[in-house]
DNA sequence: AACGACATGAAACAAACGTTCCAAACATAG
DNA sequence: CTATGTTTGGAACGTTTGTTTCATGTCGTT
C-alpha cells in the first residue's frame, strides 16, 4: 500500500501541521511528482526554493526513514504504475509447498509483465501493417524451430481453419532450403525466433527476404538477427524464472495476429470457419459426453 | 531532435558495429528504457550483466560524451510521457488502425486476465503434487492434439533438455493406442485438452488411467472429460476475443511445471542442461552474430 | 528581558555515483 | 610464432548523492 496515491494522501493529511519551509517543500512535491522521481534531491530542493535538509525532514515528517524512501513510490509510479497486477497473490501453501508457491507467484507475475511489455512495445500502425502484409500475401510460410515451434504451429493451425495458403516450414524432415525453393515476390514469411537464435530460422528469413518476400518477425529484440532482415518486427518480452525464456508473449502476439486476420477477412472467414467446424464434427474428431446418468455422491 | 526515438534509432544503426559486451548493453537499454531512466548506471549495468565501464563505452559509441548524457533523453521521455497521456501510450492509432488498436488492447487485457485466473485457481499443494507425480514417474507420456499441440510440444521439448524419459504421443503417424501399449503403473501422462475436447486425447487419458498410470490434466474445467479421469487437474483460463480459445494460460502452466521440475531436479538438472547446451553449440544449431562491421551513416 | 522550544541553514560525512586509466585477455594479421 | 590492435574487467579517481550534526535564528511564554 505504499503507492503514490497513499503518499500524496499522507502529505495532504499532515500538511496543516507542517512548518512554512516544509510546506513549501511538500507543495512542490505534490506539484511536480515527475521531478521528484527523476531529479536528485538537491536539485528538487533548489527548484522548490528550499534547503536540501528540508527535503529529508519532510520525508521524515511523513514517517519515511529518509528522502530515498520517499522518492521510491514516485519512481515506481513513473515506471508504468504496474498497470497489470497479477492476481496469483493468494496462493496459500503449507509446508513443503511454500517454495512452489513462490515459484508460481513469480511465473504468474513475470508472464503478466511479459504480456504487458509485449503489447506496450507495439504500435497499432506497425501491427496493422504486418497484418496487411500477411493478408495480401499469395502464400504464407511459417518458420519456427525448437522452442519457437509451438508458436509457429499454433499460427499455422489456427490460420488453416479459415485460409488455406499457409505452409509450416521445417516439418517435412527435409532441408529448409528445399521447402523454400518456391518462394517469391508475392509471398510472406512469418518467422519466429528468440535469443540463441536457431541458425536455420535466421537463414530461412534471410533467404525469404532475398527472394523479395515480405518477412514478419516475432523475436525478442529490434536488433536480433531476425529483425535485421524483416520488414515488420514484432518484439515479444520473454522474462522467465527458469532456464527457458517464456513463450507467452510471443504466443499472445501470434493469437493477436490470428484474431486480426480473421476479423480482417470478414464474412468469408465466418463462413469458412463454420464449414471447418462441421467437417471436423462429421469425422468424429471431438469427444461426445456420455449419456446423462445419476450423479454419484 | 535528441529524443528517445532518435537515440534508439541510433542504437539500432550502430548495433552491428558493436562488440559483444556492448551489444548486450545496447540490447538491455533498448529493452528496458524505464530502467535506464530511473536506476543508476551501476544498477543498470548489473542487470544487463555487464561491467559498469561498458555502459560508459556504449554511451561514447553513440557519440554521447558519457553515460549521463545518454540517460538524459530517457528521463525526458518519461517526463513527457506522463504529462500528456497517462496510460494510452503507443497504442493510439491513426485512421484505419484504430480498430486494430482496440483489438490489441482487448487481447492483452484478456490474456493478462487468463494468467491471473489460471494461477488463482491453483493451489500450491495441488500443483506441487502434480510436479511430484511427474518427477517420480518412470516415463512421462505427453498428449496434446490439434490446438493443444503447441503446449504439449513445448513441454516435451523443454523437458527433454534435462531428462530423457518423455514421449510425445501422436506425432508418429500411427494410432494412439499403438503408442500407448507399453504404458504401465509407474508411468505418468500429461494430457492437455480444451473444450470441444479432441476425442483421441480423452481416450488416451482414459487408457492411461485404466492402466494404472498417474494422469495430470491441463484443461479448462474441473468437470471436463479429461478432469474426470485425471489424478491431478490443472485448470487454465482461455478467454479470447477470437474464435479460438487463448492458449496463454495453459502454456504458462506448462512453463511453471517445467520450472518446478527443473528446480526439483537440483544439481543434476543444471549439469544436464549445460551438457545439452554444449551439444547444441557443437552442432552449430545457433546463429552466430556476424563479425563487427562498419556502421552505415 | 530571559528562557525554552522549535525552525532553519551551513558544514561535514560516508556512501554511491559516473568516469578514467591500466593491465590482462583475446583475436588478427604477418 | 610474434607483433598489433581490440575488447574487457579491476581498481582507483574525483563528484555528487542523501544524510547527519551543529550552530544560529525566530518565536511565544513567563
Amino acid at each position: 500500500m505504499n503507492d503514490l496515491a497513499a503518499v500524496t494522501e499522507r502529505i495532504e493529511t499532515v500538511f496543516p501541521s507542517l512548518s512554512p519551509q516544509l510546506r513549501q517543500a511538500a507543495r512542490y512535491v505534490l506539484d511536480r511528482p515527475d521531478d521528484v522521481a527523476l531529479s536528485s534531491m538537491r536539485r528538487v530542493a533548489a527548484r522548490a526554493g528550499v534547503h536540501p535538509s528540508t527535503m529529508v525532514r519532510l520525508a521524515q515528517a511523513l514517517t519515511f526513514p529518509g528522502y530515498t524512501a520517499l522518492r521510491e513510490p514516485f519512481r515506481q509510479y513513473l515506471r508504468g504504475e504496474r498497470r497489470y497486477a497479477a492476481r496469483a497473490r493468494d496462493l496459500v501453501a503449507r509446508g513443503a509447498a511454500v517454495e512452489t508457491a513462490a515459484l508460481l507467484r513469480e511465473v504468474a507475475d513475470l508472464d503478466v509483465e511479459n504480456i504487458g511489455r509485449t503489447f506496450e512495445a507495439l504500435t497499432a500502425d506497425g501491427f496493422a501493417a504486418a497484418v496487411e502484409a500477411l493478408y495480401a500475401a499469395r502464400r504464407v510460410h511459417v518458420v519456427g524451430l525448437r522452442k519457437c515451434f509451438p508458436v509457429a504451429h499454433y499460427f499455422h493451425y489456427a490460420y488453416r481453419m479459415f485460409r488455406d495458403n499457409a505452409v509450416l516450414v521445417g516439418t517435412r524432415g527435409g532441408l529448409l532450403t528445399d521447402e523454400l525453393r518456391t518462394m517469391s515476390g508475392g509471398d510472406a514469411m512469418l518467422a519466429i525466433s528468440f535469443s540463441r537464435y536457431t541458425r536455420d530460422t535466421v537463414k530461412a528469413a534471410k533467404h525469404a527476404a532475398a527472394r523479395g518476400a515480405v518477412v514478419i518477425a516475432i523475436t525478442d529484440s529490434r536488433v536480433s538477427p531476425l529483425a535485421t532482415c524483416a520488414t515488420h518486427v514484432l518484439v515479444a518480452a520473454k522474462e522467465s524464472p527458469s532456464f527457458f525464456g517464456s513463450l507467452v508473449g510471443a504466443l499472445s502476439l501470434a493469437q493477436a495476429l490470428i484474431a486480426s486476420l480473421a476479423s480482417r477477412g470478414g464474412d468469408d472467414t465466418v463462413a469458412t470457419l463454420g464449414e471447418t467446424e462441421r467437417h471436423l464434427d462429421e469425422f468424429g474428431t471431438y469427444w461426445e459426453d456420455a449419456p446423462i446418468r445419476e450423479a454419484q455422491a
